[in-house]
DNA sequence: TTGACAAGACCGTCCAGACGGTACAGTAAG
DNA sequence: CTTACTGTACCGTCTGGACGGTCTTGTCAA
């Protein structure tokens, strides 16, 4: 679409993440990014002319990507696998990334809670659709929260749980899905 | 220990968190809490010297609370109950509440990161303890995290389940548990 | 009983710094 | 000539916190 030289436009976006995830979302202010982007900021405010506009960016690249993934996962997936398990497989997936990969999304909030409203919509239509899905309520009831669980353990970069308890649960949770 | 006029402290707690809930994390301010606790600023900072300290106290107070809830409920339990189901009962109670508890979390990581550590090694505790109660590890590992998913809801406002749907989990995880 | 006084609890104002955002002149590439 | 920036200077606002003053309460000697 744009960035004839060089594509300013996501590493601002992974210069962005970075910060938060380093720095605490907080701290996530535009010359701090601009500078971590090797940037100047006239020219973050030249991709993102808002701070807002940069964290929707930040949140409408994360849907995107996650929901591609998943759209990927079920066509290239097993075929006799239950959407539930591969929602559960590409979840615990991406829980196993060493990096906290949405801390960004405390720095968003931070910034106006209205910005959870479309993740929200996204994780509702998501388990809708599972919902429709899965024969069995209880099961993935069980299943899709103990993911979130997951979520939330690496979103506040938690070291609860081991990585063979980690192992044991996706396991688990796999059976139990069937 | 203190407070011999009034009972400043807890009030200026329960507006702290009122104000994260209402206006947003990225909104508390000093001068917000103080107006909503109905003090003014130099009350506020007589009380709590610094923000950090506010925030130290709002920490402390909510791991202190869900100790002793915890406590009590291991002790006034149905004497055949699994710890872990008492665990399960007390933290369903809690995510049942209307309003999100613990929203001034986003505020204090906001404000520092190191506010986590507490609240990460008191979950650690949680869990170790869990552990060395509990015969099925599995059982365990998926009520654990499926009960952590069910913060995280709470946490995040969240509406993606229906009260029904949270009940049917709960008796869900009961039946895991045993 | 009373008056002096210390300490505790709180008020209201002020300030330095950080932040988001604007403005604008310049420049290198296509 | 346009696109995609860089770099610098700047402005208005907000925030944490320091500070000095004020009101209330308890204590205790006379």
């Amino acid at each position: 679409m744009k960035a004839r030289r060089a594509n300013s436009r996501e590493k601002i976006l992974a210069a962005a993440a970075d910060v938060a995830r380093e720095t605490g979302p907080g701290s996530l202010s535009l010359d701090a990014v601009a500078s971590r982007a090797g940037v100047s900021k006239g020219g973050l405010l030249y991709n993102f002319p808002t701070k807002a506009k940069l964290m929707q960016a930040l949140v409408e690249d994360y849907l995107r990507a996650f929901e591609q993934a998943l759209e990927s996962a079920r066509t290239a997936g097993v075929i006799g696998e239950s959407p539930l398990a591969t929602y559960i497989k590409l979840s615990a997936e991406h829980a196993e990334e060493s990096k906290p990969s949405a801390s960004w999304i405390f720095s968003a909030i931070a910034e106006d809670p209205d910005f959870l409203t479309p993740i929200k919509s996204f994780r509702r239509q998501v388990f809708e659709r599972l919902k429709g899905e899965t024969p069995d309520l209880k099961a993935l009831l069980v299943c899709y929260l103990a993911i979130e669980g997951l979520r939330s353990m690496n979103l506040f970069d938690s070291d609860v749980l081991s990585r063979d308890e980690r192992r044991l649960l996706v396991s688990s949770l796999l059976e139990i899905a069937g």
